[in-house]
DNA sequence: CCATATTGGTAGCATGTTGCAACCGCGATG
DNA sequence: CATCGCGGTTGCAACATGCTACCAATATGG
């Protein structure tokens, strides 16, 4: 299955970037590797996802150049699973599924943790999505421009 | 599986939002929905997904409040399947997905379906991550802000 | 050094989910 | 009133997942 691809990604992105993840497990080890997690057991710990599925997402997204496997940081044996600048470039994907969440999954002062900017400890500003001169888009305002129409 | 929640979702906004979607093919689905797509055969002749399958993931969608099923808009007895504005405040997410996948699957030059501002015609502004004061974040300008440490 | 715990996995098996193909009722169409 | 397309349902085979047990290599404590 690693290398198989399951959508008719042809053409569009969304479906290629979406098997490039591979599954929603791999999607919570890519969050975990953005707030701090590097070994195995960290994600194992904190996922709680089965150690031979574990083992499997994490070689498919190194195979994926979503992580790196590095020696481990603390000078030990070990290794350490590291975003990719790639990797890195996901943010913004989990930036918007964690602000459709606390939008729509979180009843009004209900905990939940939070993304912050380090500088001034602040919460994100909202995603937007933007047209190339800046104006504010609503999905009615965009449409899809198929390779084969033009 | 519908009302099952298979990850630990506590207080998690990006995991309570993957849970809530289902699968990939439910975002795939959100994704055709973005572009037009509004009944069953359009989304199983777009997706090549099959059909069961289909059903149950348009029932979930509309059990989870993303899609809504109408009578359709031509007249005919049957019914279609629309966003929910909780399922427009997808887009992002979506357009996130997209440029992950345009920067980083396609060689350059190489052909894709574009998402234009339909206005302009023109490709639509890359996704930023922003703080608070409107400051640009990288990922390592940010920390996730458990509540527990509140 | 030696005993023991921890890390990072594998292996095997039961179970759940998916994909596929066949079928089917209802509404539309001629 | 025969037939077609739409929107499913059903049954089954194949595959993926989760669980538990196991294990080698590394760290750790005395």
């Amino acid at each position: 299955m690693v290398a198989r691809t399951r959508f008719d990604d042809s053409e569009c992105p969304v479906a290629r970037s979406v098997d490039a993840i591979g599954d929603w497990w791999s999607l919570l080890i890519v969050r975990d590797a953005f707030d701090g997690s590097r070994r195995f057991g960290e994600f194992q710990r904190s996922l709680g996802v089965a150690k031979n599925i574990l083992t499997a997402r994490l070689r498919a997204l190194v195979a994926g150049g979503v992580l790196a496997s590095v020696p481990a940081s603390d000078g030990s044996a070990y290794r350490e699973y590291v975003l990719t600048p790639k990797g890195k470039a996901l943010f913004p994907v989990i930036v918007a599924l964690r602000q459709w969440g606390e939008q729509n999954f979180f009843a009004p002062g209900e905990p939940h943790s939070q993304l912050v900017d380090r500088e001034q400890g602040q919460p994100l500003r909202p995603l937007e999505v933007l047209s190339a001169d800046g104006r504010r888009l609503n999905p009615d305002d965009t449409t899809v421009h198929k390779t084969s129409d033009q």
